[in-house]
DNA sequence: AATAATTAAATTGCATGCAATCTAATTTTA
DNA sequence: TAAAATTAGATTGCATGCAATTTAATTATT
């Protein structure tokens, strides 16, 4: 048989694999140049996401970044201790803890545009090709929230 | 001010984070329907692995799957005490450790191949795009693999 | 207003995932 | 061939990652 179904099927289910261990490769990548900071690469897109617009609840911060308060909770818990952020009860809204950098969180911010570059230069694409990828994995990534 | 580092740094500007974001859901995806199986993702992969070749070692399993003895033994172990896999010395080399499916481990697979379709249902991505994909995946790996 | 339903974050428990180290077996080399 | 280097797996320790449950605060309902 064989038949056009078949096909996308196929695919469908080998790009499964490599969607895998790419995933799991750039954060295998990003560990040496983030040691340096005594950051994993999960604190670093935290802090990522606070560099862009701080002062988020700990839920805004799972939204963007695809993670539930089991991992958040104690992975915030060490970036306050390294100093990098502080927490604090919203007043309108009790259940809601806010996010913000403190100094050095944000200090931080201008030292790590060091990183991103030197990963970009390991991973072997053309602009054109970068951008194809990106638009396909986010195609993938909505279509996921779509069926939720 | 909103300098060139800003942009770097940006979640909206990377390719590493949609790639580690996209791998992570497609783990949590696979999940409720491997639970039946009592499997979950890279007890799958490895199963994968040996269907597709039985009698491999562990270092060979690894090299598949991008994973190290260090994750590979204590699941190896698993699978064991699930009945699916058993493992002998290799007789030629002492160190290796030789992977085989079990009988159950071998019929296992012919229940299995319900789960793909249903997860490429939901990875809405035409026959190209999904070529595309896979080709663009697997530049990203074959370049990791060429600085190390 | 009192109760029910919902929501945000914390907690618990389990399964990776990986760096670093260790042990035993095999190869290389001096 | 004896010592050194290498290799395959196992072990340890730490950091996710997520489902399921719990707790506290807020909102919706009656």
């Amino acid at each position: 048989m064989n038949n056009y179904g078949d096909e996308i099927l196929k695919l469908s289910n080998q790009i499964c694999f490599p969607l895998y261990a790419t995933g799991k490769e750039i954060v295998r990548r990003y560990q040496p140049y983030l040691e340096k900071y005594d950051l994993t690469y999960t604190q670093y897109i935290v802090l990522m996401v606070l560099w862009e617009k701080d002062h988020v609840s700990v839920k805004e911060i799972g939204s963007h970044l695809y993670l539930d308060s089991g991992t958040l909770t104690p992975l915030l818990n060490k970036l306050i201790k390294k100093g990098y952020i502080r927490k604090e009860k919203a007043p309108r809204d009790e259940r809601e803890l806010i996010i913000s950098l403190t100094k050095e969180g944000e200090e931080l911010k201008k030292e790590i545009i060091e990183v991103p570059p030197k990963i970009a230069k390991k991973v072997k694409l053309n602009q054109e090709e970068a951008k194809m990828l990106y638009t396909l994995l986010y195609k993938v990534l909505d279509g996921f929230k779509e069926d939720e």
